[in-house]
DNA sequence: ACGGAAAAAGAAAACGTTTGCGGACGGCGC
DNA sequence: GCGCCGTCCGCAAACGTTTTCTTTTTCCGT
């Protein structure tokens, strides 16, 4: 039996509108009488129930978030800041962790719907994304995308992937390799693809043809390329340097480069999309490219507020910069100057 | 406008209460009536509005998740099954994160209880916990607390923290280590308080005297972790080995010890509480008390559970086993066996 | 063919707000 | 003293469900 404000209005002595009128500053209400109702508030300690107020209001000041994987340190990175905008711009996140699987995307985003969010937050999968994107539109959900794009008819927000990685793969080409290997993200994934175009055109850049037996899919995560990279260092002519698509991929690659008792990047020169917070204290310190994962979330929802407050403005893409941190995982010296 | 059972009954020809039935499964409904209704909510693409059902069930089958960082991996580790096992049981979580700050602790909480959670899952702050707990309670949301206690007349599941932390420092003891630091965590954690007990036990047991120099705040967190080991590196008289509290105070001791161009564990031992996933990959390989993270999320939702089935059942406390990893940072050999 | 039980389905009252509409009251100008 | 305007505030109808209670229909035994 919680207190609504009936209640309220009991003890103030006056009408539920008036309640809510004071509640939510909506219309002239002289002092004394919002005196005591103010009073009537603190002394039953009443909150308004925003179950109600969602229902009558139809909008629910939540926004609906649906990423990949939380335990990705990336992804946990766009999160802070992005739930930092939202709360300041007075809305509560609802989080669903879809595991990159298509039919857990498309049963999160049903409930999100569902529980009536009033914008949806993702970075969509690649097999079922455009589907579960086409869904929401359906049902007049904006939808901003992170991280990757399934429908292009719709507000995102992601990184440049291909001349990143373009400049990443060929500064390793400068440096003098032939061989230069890919462990590829998932498949479906637009950053995947945009990463692998600016694989091979770095290598272009550095005049190296491309090597189908080099560019391996490593499924975005650790234990595919833990595997893969064993068996790219087993091949009779293998590469002599090594690019990670993303940070998961490069930790995989550490590891079995490790096991094999090889050494980075005296062996293998090794280099990779995504940044961790505390590279530095890895061995090697890895020359990594990193995205502004809080401009990134910061983005996310200003789309998302510009979208509410105009739904049917044009959509809008926004292409973050990143910062490439040079470090010696790549064979530099420690103090090397930027990449070109 | 979306579409309402209103619209869905009016198709299929039948009542809303028919309509509501069939959705809820909750009376017999004959096949033809049913099948006919099926076929009405497909063609319209009806969802159910939660926000009404839940007005009127006065349920919302949501979670409020309060946690103090989402950007600490070991937060992230208890979320990532915390959601799974939320999502199994029927619930959605709503997150926030409070950044170990009372202020935004209150304010939080307060908006999960407008919003009608049915129950909170939460890492209390040092100063204000009990009493955002005891706000909880007065409006009947039941709490379950993770990671560190406010309220022990509450649900909370937390580490076995204190006889932990005793048997790591006491294996440095018995190594040998004399002078033995400890970066500890936040002020007014429970968990801070009981890993300096355990801190305290094992240099007794070591037969060291407590040194108040040698045992540091550093908040937590990385950077603090980090200005406060350069401070103790400074002392005239060091100390040989190093205790963080948690995983973030360990990469800031970490990084300190690089910057000084001091070797673990040569010239210091360090050992942690928490682990890395990817601890394999820092050099040296730190020696950590790992939390079962999963078994800690897992827990954490069957607590509320079982709550939400059974509200007046007296508290219940869960100390889930840590796991020491043995390796190198200590000062012993990669192949040593486990610690005594 | 009829009574009556069982099966099927509808009507309507909530749930706790928001908000349009209009009533009561007082003061002011004429 | 009358009409009018402004201020303050209450009434009641939504919002889209769930659920109790009731009504209608079906179907069976006799």
């Amino acid at each position: 039996m919680p207190i609504t404000m009936r209640d309220v209005s009991a003890m103030a002595g006056v009408s539920i509108s008036t309640v809510s009128h004071v509640v939510n500053n909506t219309r002239a209400v002289p002092d004394r009488t919002r005196q005591k109702v103010m009073d009537a508030i603190h002394a039953t300690g009443f909150m308004p129930n925003t179950i109600a107020r969602s229902l009558k209001r139809a909008e629910t000041r939540t926004l609906g978030l649906a990423i990949g994987d939380i335990s990705n340190p990336y992804f946990t990175a766009v999160v802070h800041p992005l739930e930092a905008a939202a709360v300041k711009a007075g809305y509560t996140l609802i989080l669903t962790d879809i595991g990159e699987d298509p039919d857990r995307e498309t049963a999160a985003l049903q409930a999100l719907i569902g529980r009536r969010v009033d914008g949806l937050i993702l970075s969509p999968s690649g097999a079922g994304g455009a589907q579960a994107i086409a869904h929401a539109k359906r049902n007049k959900v904006p939808v901003v995308q992170i991280d990757r794009i399934a429908d292009r008819d719709c507000d995102y927000v992601v990184a440049s992937n291909q001349p990143d990685m373009q400049r990443l793969v060929r500064h390793l080409a400068q440096r003098g390799h032939k061989r230069i290997g890919m462990l590829a993200g998932l498949n479906g994934l637009s950053s995947t693809q945009e990463r692998i175009e600016g694989y091979r055109l770095g290598l272009k850049d550095g005049g190296i043809a491309f090597d189908p037996d080099l560019m391996v899919t490593a499924d975005s995560s650790m234990a595919p390329a833990h595997a893969t990279t064993l068996k790219l260092l087993a091949l009779p002519n293998p590469p002599t340097a090594l690019v990670a698509s993303n940070n998961l991929m490069a930790l995989g690659a550490l590891r079995a480069i490790k096991e094999r008792r090889l050494s980075v990047p005296r062996d293998i020169a090794l280099v990779a999309f995504d940044e961790f917070e505390w590279t530095d204290l890895f061995q090697p310190r890895l020359t990594t490219i990193a995205q502004p994962c809080q401009e990134i979330g910061e983005w996310a929802v200003k789309l998302m507020l510009d979208r509410l407050a105009n739904p049917d403005a044009p959509p809008r893409h926004i292409h973050v910069a990143t910062t490439l941190h040079h470090r010696e995982s790549c064979g530099c010296p420690a103090d090397a100057g930027p990449i070109a």
